[in-house]
DNA sequence: TTGGGACACTCAAGCGCTTTAGCGATCGCC
DNA sequence: GGCGATCGCTAAAGCGCTTGAGTGTCCCAA
């Protein structure tokens, strides 16, 4: 019979205190910086310690009073809906990329929705399981940061607006309303005059902000055949608005896309329509990614680098662990990287 | 001066003993399912608890010794190479529903390379933080499981083949042997002689598996113009490729590519070259996402249900932390989805 | 009537770490 | 040379929970 495997055991700081011949103290002292230890014991518990391979647990740590050393991040869609995102996971790698510095955990999850989002908040607070989250998607009615507020739990609102009402939150967003002036300046230059804005979810609060923004653009500059049309970010959904404003009497010459794979979507059901692109009608896709590239022709986008958002976000988590203040920065207006989808309206 | 907001303080046992008249041990007893309480003193505390609002601090709960109701996950890859991937947020969705339902939190991290990987089970297992973690793109000459047997921390490789030589860790994996043979099969009876297979990263077991299903399929029936090229997974590998292989002098009639992103772009790229898909050449796509319907014509792929596969994967583990004997399951073999982009070989 | 369980519960130790209080020894200072 | 301050360290409590070892009560069999 093979002797059962001993399973390698996880120093601790006792025996760390036994093998440099000093007390536990001492060593708590020694690895945490702190003053109370002479530098020459410091120096051979660290040695000790490193020898070892010893690693706090997170665990005591969490139970001292320390933290829990981790961050959440819950991601609120449908299942299904998360098909192709290419935001998404550039996002959650400059998150890490931030986090790993720190030795920073992230605590992951996906629900259905907001309220069991919340219900996931409730919970990791009361099992002390995180020191702070992430929020993304702010909604217009958003219960979250009141929520996170009463909880007295850290967070950064990637993709919101700044939002007085709660000082304790940071906020790291992209002035939508900016980019999507400049697109709308763009496209009037190039003579068009009837723009459709295929927009993701209602609820979001940066979709509104870009429907508000178009709204006024088109009423600045007297137009009348501009409208948003809110979908829930799926090829289906893009496809199918793309089919009925391109079947209208007056069709759009224009189509701005929330995100790529409705761009797609609707660059391959205008193609069926019959309509060539870009000139019967011109495509921007409001986020960049490989898919922009993959199809003939070549789609126009709004770029933004995600992961530096993410980098953002988690830089802003941080600082806010460490006892500094709520901030709202502002990560770079995307800009349009003009490719072959978008050109000038043809003449009516 | 406003009065600093006294922030929620989170109950514990000792306000639930307190409020019920019993001892902490007895409300350990009541609200864990063991004997040692009568059931009315039981009901009290379980109400008390809920009134409270309580739930167990898994940081203590991990100090004596309960575990740390948490499984990680690591991903191994560039962050450049995240960008679209239906597969893993899918994959990732499914293993949620299933560590959901038992409140068991996924602790995700991005690294570079598996050496770094390693890195993070050896520090996560020191600092108590995960219970058991997911492994996925298993490699031909893989550190990984060795490692995760000697630190006992319970895993299951997903994508794995079977291997004896740990035991202690379970697989979950697609067969796709089985998957590729039926794909020649097919092929072969449409008459389709010269076969590419644009495969993934070289050192991914699944990667040789499929690549040894097709030599020895293509010698079983004779066929020399079979071969299988490995790539990286990008768009502009996978469109390189493709020119490269339609610019020989003997262009192969059909292609296999190792995911979506890449069919996509090489169509895209046959396309370019004067290739008619699939007059001229079919295509078939080794992952079924709406990618594959996003383009025309729609592309014919392997689907699988990568949401299951999570699932199938996080049941597995909970199984073993349940203290379950290590398992091998296979999930349904991916099935070939045909669209538009395959069809007969054109006669020589 | 009494002894022995079974039952319902309490006590206290312990998980690995932080932190406050305290205790000798050394040091500077007038 | 005596005093308090400082230094380097130890002792012990506490974080919230689990758990094995009691303790007291009640009931039944002998």
């Amino acid at each position: 019979m093979p002797a059962k495997r001993s399973p390698a055991r996880r120093p601790t700081m006792k025996d760390i205190a036994r093998r440099a011949g000093v007390s536990e103290s001492a060593v708590s002292f020694a690895l945490n910086g702190r003053p109370g230890v002479s530098e020459v014991t410091r120096e051979r518990v660290r040695r000790v310690a490193e020898q070892l391979g010893w690693r706090p647990s997170t665990a005591a740590r969490a139970l001292s009073g320390e933290g829990a050393a981790t961050i959440g991040f819950v991601l609120a869609r449908p299942a299904h809906t998360l098909g192709v995102d290419s935001f998404l996971l550039q996002l959650i790698s400059g998150i890490q990329e931030v986090l790993a510095e720190r030795h920073l955990g992230l605590l992951f999850q996906v629900v259905e929705d907001i309220a069991d989002e919340c219900a996931v908040y409730r919970r990791w607070w009361a099992e002390h399981r995180v020191d702070g989250v992430l929020v993304v998607d702010p909604r217009t009615e958003d219960p979250r940061p009141a929520l996170l507020d009463e909880l007295d739990l850290p967070a950064v609102v990637i993709g919101g607006a700044p939002d007085e009402r709660h000082p304790h939150l940071s906020t790291v967003w992209a002035d939508d309303a900016g980019a999507m002036a400049s697109v709308v300046e763009r496209l009037y230059g190039l003579g068009h005059r009837r723009i459709t804005h295929i927009a993701g979810l209602a609820g979001l609060a940066h979709t509104q902000r870009r429907i508000r923004t178009l709204r006024a653009e088109a009423e600045r500059r007297g137009l009348t055949g501009v409208e948003s049309v809110t979908t829930d970010y799926s090829d289906a959904e893009g496809a199918a608005v793309t089919r009925r404003v391109l079947s209208s009497p007056a069709p759009p010459t224009a189509l701005i896309y929330d995100n790529d794979v409705m761009a797609l979507a609707g660059v391959a059901a205008a193609t069926e329509l019959g309509f060539s692109v870009p000139a019967d009608v011109s495509v921007v896709s409001w986020e960049d990614s490989a898919l922009c590239r993959m199809v003939k022709p070549w789609l126009s986008a709004l770029s933004r680098d995600s992961a530096e958002f993410g980098r953002t976000a988690a830089r802003e988590l941080t600082a806010l662990l460490d006892g500094g203040p709520a901030r709202t920065v502002r990560v770079p207006v995307p800009r349009l990287t003009e490719r072959e989808s978008t050109g000038p309206a043809r003449p009516a």
